[in-house]
DNA sequence: ATCGGTTGCGGGAACGTTCCCACGCTCCGG
DNA sequence: CCGGAGCGTGGGAACGTTCCCGCAACCGAT
């Protein structure tokens, strides 16, 4: 029987390795074999032969078959809390371009710094079946059961940016505590007395470790600063906004402003302007986890910003470290932030 | 290569039905129909069950088996040129949560704005089995015997925001032109006489609507400014700076800026900030596409705005539509953008 | 009573691939 | 001359699901 290749007809079926099988009257394992790229077992004849049919009737693997076969989608899913800045997104192109390399897809979930929607998204990649997971948390413990029912499984999670403390994981993180210690510094040094911060939310490890750093900066000039002057604020644009309003209203007086986070930064800046503050005369700002964004605005912000392809490239490995041997021990990666600093904190650009 | 596990895990990973069945004492046919949600020869006494009990053992469908049964991967994909605007991000997780909720996953590719890697994200694509993609081109013409071959197999495309002229597709764009027109206008009622446009890529389509917008803005009010005042422009923030660089250098004058896109506006408004120019006293500025982003920097950024949600639920639905059945009649959908007067076109604010 | 139709269920094929095993053949050292 | 090893190949099970078909029991109408 001779099968054609008349890619006019909508065909309702694909070429499989029966047709080049039966095509060229050989047994379908010689075909896989042939076509599986390792030179075992199979004459060069043959496995030319296989090739050129294959060409010629167009085949195309089908990756459903083979997935189902191998018990594995190839498929990493990656868990960010938010995509309004481009750190989530240039980490997850990196981290894409990286893994399609070592044959593996990525499926991508938002939290929507949500912790019922992050598990919502967890229970998705455990449908897909995916071969690890690679997940910037938006709360330390409300999910922690599913983080620890994935490892029980042997499904590797690897944990950036925000991490989970005393979970046998892989992660990388960046300095938080030094980072934000240097710019309080910075601000002291130019001038600043009194230093707001906008905190991040209280289930996440970076908010303590950044507000230490605030802390410790302020005590080793011997500032000594109210709790007052540490805001609990949300981490969007409008929560750095209203933040710095209320402020403003209600007191207490300050100079200048650390921010846990970029968006933060970017929200309280247009809160300032909008009220006529002059940046930095009037109030200096910077933040933590600054992106190109904090060079957009005008002026620009002083900002930490995370080495994201850095990052990219170390989770990527971790987790293709973990995919390939589950019980290779975790490794914690911290890298170095860098302060870039711009127009937000120094009155010469 | 294949690293081997331990033969006595592997069966204890996952639940399938046919644990159910045994467990029950019956068949994994009944199970299977039990499962379905059908409510099809199967007796109510026996569903509940087959539910407790896949409750029970937390069993989880196994995506893989029901996508080689349906020769499915239920999954979309989704190609945009750039990530670092917040339209493709918003629109992806808009997207995705229509689909996930419809039973498809998606999968996203971005171009970087070369047809090349568009060409070989749609490989990619190919090969995952998609069974339907959305796409903003970042080329009229470069890929477009890769998009005849997806829609001669009966995959559906959908292009979003950038589409193809002459190809019968759905799509889903702004009314560019007429936005152009009146965004330009009224730049011409604050005063401004001498506009310049920095022009999109001459390969989209959009460039010519909205330079057309432009130019026939002038006419309508008998201004008469020559082609040096339309600049060819690349679409990233550092080709806005540096096309309003070499123009203050070398002409002709301008006192205001209609820009293709918003990345061209936020660079514009840099180098012009940079160059001591006032925003909007010495030059005002506007921009097709804005997004949240525009609202960030100061003065914010005057911009025709798209409205990404109901884009996003337009697509989605087109696309189902066409997975559905592909003999569905293509349609394009136009959707008003909306212009955004702020600080950068006008000194109240 | 008989018959067509419905209901609930089980058996088993199919999806396309990989991989284990067995078979026949050749080669080679003892 | 025999046993074992290596090679190229074919047969067929397995992955987990869906779905077609057949079977038995039951029901109401002829």
């Amino acid at each position: 029987m001779q099968l054609n290749e008349d890619p006019r007809e909508p065909r309702s079926r694909y070429i499989t390795i029966k047709d080049i099988a039966a095509s060229l009257g050989i047994s379908k394992s010689t075909v896989s074999r042939a076509l599986s790229g390792e030179a075992h077992n199979v004459c060069p004849e043959t496995r030319r032969k296989v090739e050129a049919e294959a060409i010629r009737l167009g085949y195309r693997r089908n990756e459903l078959a083979a997935n189902l076969r191998s018990q594995s989608n190839h498929v990493v899913g990656i868990v960010v809390p938010e995509v309004l800045t481009p750190f989530s997104m240039s980490f997850i192109t990196e981290v894409q371009k990286i893994l399609l390399g070592a044959g593996y897809g990525v499926t991508i979930a938002v939290s929507d710094e949500s912790p019922e929607i992050e598990r919502a998204n967890l229970e998705m990649l455990n449908r897909q079946r995916v071969d690890g997971i690679l997940i910037s948390t938006c709360h330390t413990s409300a999910n922690r059961d599913v983080y620890e029912n994935f490892l029980q499984r042997r499904i590797p999670l690897v944990f950036f940016d925000r991490t989970v403390p005393e979970l046998n994981v892989s992660c990388v993180c960046s300095n938080d505590y030094l980072k934000s210690f240097f710019l309080v510094e910075d601000l002291i040094y130019a001038g600043c007395r009194r230093i707001l911060h906008l905190e991040g939310p209280v289930h996440l490890q970076n908010s303590s470790e950044r507000r230490k750093g605030w802390r410790e900066a302020l005590e080793k000039f011997r500032i000594d600063l109210g709790e007052e002057y540490s805001i609990p604020c949300g981490v969007g644009i409008d929560d750095g906004a209203s933040a710095v309003e209320r402020v403003m209203n209600e007191g207490p007086e300050f100079d200048s402003i650390f921010c846990f986070t970029e968006t933060q930064a970017l929200g309280a800046k247009r809160a300032l302007q909008k009220l006529g503050c002059r940046i930095p005369e009037d109030v200096a700002i910077c933040c933590m986890s600054g992106t190109v964004l904090s060079t957009l605005v005008y002026p620009q912000l002083t900002a930490a910003e995370q080495p994201v392809g850095e990052m990219a490239a170390i989770a990527a490995d971790l987790l293709l470290e973990k995919i390939h041997d589950f019980s290779a021990p975790a490794r914690s990666i911290v890298v170095d932030a860098r302060i870039q600093r711009r127009g937000s904190t120094t009155s010469k650009n």
